[in-house]
RNA sequence: GGGACUGUAGUUCAACCGGUUAGAGCACCGCCCUGUCACGGCGGAAGUUGCGGGUUCGAAUCCCGUCAGUCCCGCCA
């Protein structure tokens, strides 16, 4: 149907007889000559017609509109050197057209331009109703291609380093723990359900213990939460897993993938090795897990100072066992007035919103003076006043703000804080021209967690993972005593206080692998029924492995630039987890029910 | 489940403290125009102000409800 791409044409093809296919952009009609900007995937070119040549051409050129399909049989020439346009790569050719045939018309008003030229932001529930549309558009096309060179770079440096890809189930099983899932019906078995896997770890262990030794996939996984802009129901993981192999082998393996990604997505060469902070040391620093290292503003734990302090707030926040902590905001006596750091004001809002109680302030003053309440004022004593401003590097215009209660909720309140000071300061380069790229792996994270609202330990990461073994010991017999409290060989990268993924060297002796089932609170019997599948497996030879998970759709919105990740997927859903363009999750016949053994108890509210 | 924001012509937006005929750019339609490239000129059409109710002499504007989209909390790794 066509012998070039449309932008694929330049000065060296003049002469050349060409057919292309494509989408007319724009049309300039003089009256006599009328131009088409001719646009396919590989670009846009200039078509010129001609009343006073063609067969026809003229006619049908008068009645084009914009995103007719058309098919062109023209010559490529050069432009007049009057007419050149340099903003355009085919702009010192055109086409001059001599049959013009119209491959398909718009038949109704179309929901928004699709031009090149047209870059305004168009309500997203209209560009999602028609998807097909807003993919023909330069930003979406560009962010799709975006998406498949960074999935073929990761294809390609596995391959090179001996993975193989192996697909794995879709229809699984429903295991406790983690997400909730989606769940399909079994017709064959009634009464029996299949459960849409949340990420295939159960699957790539399996194919550890099956001798593969290196596997990747990219895969689906389907979890039934409330979104968010970085979550969708169904989203795609880069999956791997390796066998023999140490947790500094798979660092450095997936610091080469993402080097190569960034290399061939953005041209940039990405220093490595990628820093690395312990878990522990992150939330001390941050109050996150994956902290945004690409500016300061970190916390400062001055419970000690504090601890012995007549204002009750700090020194009982220590004495309960939890911490009084500080961010110093160099300047932010002149940034941030009273108003909002006190009850009511919206920095004040971020920490209690976290949890946080209030949040204490001090403004430092010209000679070390400092401003605040009474209270704490008159019961920091000139030594522990001088450790403080010592210890926070704060000088006369800085600002000191105070998280003081539980350790996790000081962090918490304090890392949101941190989060929209820094965007307010303009510590963060927003958006699109943002260039700084700061990797981190978080490594060293707890086993567990404890669950307030069940009473009980969880999985961090999940229950496969491998505690360190100093943490550990050798005696089997004090195992159930000390994993509570170890540190799983587990693995987080994080780039710009965004996790990108994560992993860990999993659990091969299936001994081990009940006592941390029993320690999140299965019973050994629940343990066997869930599981036993995998605990046979790893009595059968399964070597020692280990593995990680990307998320590709935030790699690819940072990548791109966006700032959600349905900006990066063809066709994602709403936040209501609807799809606007076919309607799904939509009603079924009752026969197709009956056919599944499912009655629905949904009572429609009306 | 909760909080916040948004919804006006095909589209992107405007419309002051509630005020009489709801405007503009682009797109669309018609006419003109042989070198434009976001072509240009003249003219035109286009509105259930998401939907339902209420307050008012009068509602795009205020109130209640509802639907949809977005952001966040809870949830989720």
């Amino acid at each position: 149907m066509r012998s070039h791409g449309c932008g694929d044409l330049r000065s060296a093809d003049a002469g050349r007889s060409v057919q292309l296919c494509g989408w007319v952009d724009r049309r300039r009609d003089h009256g006599g000559v009328i131009f088409i900007d001719l646009r396919d995937r590989s670009g846009t070119i200039q078509v010129t017609v001609d009343p006073d040549r063609g067969d026809g051409a003229f006619a049908a050129a008068e009645q084009l509109r914009s995103e007719y399909v058309l098919q062109i049989q023209g010559t490529v020439r050069q432009r007049p050197s009057d007419s050149l346009n340099e903003r355009l790569a085919t702009g010192e050719i055109e086409v001059l057209a001599e049959t013009i045939t119209v491959l398909n018309t718009v038949k109704r008003t179309l929901p928004f331009a699709v031009s090149v030229h047209d870059d305004e932001n168009v309500r997203e529930e209209l560009r999602l109703r028609h998807r097909y549309l807003d993919l023909r558009r330069e930003r979406m096309n560009g962010n799709l291609r975006l998406r498949h060179k960074t999935i073929q770079t990761a294809r390609h440096f596995l391959e090179a380093e001996g993975f193989i890809e192996v697909e794995t189930p879709v229809l699984t099983r429903s295991t406790p723990e983690g997400a909730r899932d989606y769940l399909v019906p079994s017709r064959v078995n009634g009464g029996e359900w299949f459960a849409l896997p949340q990420s295939p770890q159960l699957f790539k262990q399996l194919l550890m213990v099956g001798g593969l030794e290196r596997y990747y996939q990219v895969a689906r996984c389907f979890r039934d939460e409330d979104l968010r802009a970085d979550r969708q129901p169904e989203f795609t993981q880069l999956d791997m897993e390796m066998s023999f192999t140490t947790q500094e082998q798979i660092l450095a393996l997936n610091e080469g993938l993402i080097a190569a990604i960034w290399k061939a997505v953005k041209g940039i060469e990405l220093p490595r090795p990628f820093p690395r902070l312990t878990w522990a040391e992150a939330m001390e620093r941050y109050g996150t897990d994956r902290p945004d290292t690409r500016y300061g503003l970190e916390l400062v734990n001055v419970s000690d100072i504090v601890a012995t302090s007549g204002f009750k707030v700090f020194s009982g926040a220590v004495a309960s066992g939890g911490a009084v902590k500080v961010i110093a905001i160099p300047g932010g006596n002149d940034a941030l007035s009273n108003v909002r750091i006190k009850p009511g004001g919206d920095v004040f809002s971020e920490a209690t919103t976290a949890g946080a109680g209030g949040l204490a302030f001090i403004r430092v003053r010209e000679g070390g003076e400092i401003d605040t309440i009474g209270a704490i004022k008159d019961n920091l004593s000139e030594t522990g006043k001088a450790e403080l401003l010592r210890r926070t590097g704060a000088v006369p215009g800085t600002l000191l703000l105070f998280g003081a209660g539980d350790t996790a909720t000081v962090n918490k309140a304090l890392d949101r804080v941190r989060q929209s000071l820094a965007k307010e300061l303009g510590l963060v380069a927003e958006g699109r021209a943002n260039d700084a790229w700061n990797f981190l792996w978080v490594v060293d994270f707890p086993m567990f967690e404890f669950n307030a609202g069940e009473h009980r330990l969880e999985a961090l990461h999940h229950p496969f993972c491998a505690p360190n073994t100093d943490d550990l010991g050798a005696d089997p017999a004090a195992w159930a005593e000390r994993l509570p409290g170890a540190r799983a060989q587990a693995y987080d990268l994080v780039l710009n206080g965004l996790e990108l993924g994560g992993g860990s060297l999993r659990i091969h002796d299936s001994a081990l692998q009940r006592q941390v089932l029993q320690t999140i609170g299965l019973p050994l019997e629940e343990a066997e029924r869930q599981f036993g599948f995998l605990i046979e497996a790893l009595d059968l030879g399964a070597p020692p492995h280990g593995g990680l998970a990307f998320g590709m759709d935030r790699i690819v919105m940072l990548l791109a630039g966006e700032d959600s990740i349905r900006d990066t997927i063809a066709f994602p859903k709403t936040q209501q987890a609807r799809c606007l363009l076919t309607g799904a999750p939509a009603g079924v016949a009752t026969g197709q029910l009956e056919e599944l053994h499912v009655a629905s108890t949904w009572v429609d509210p009306q």
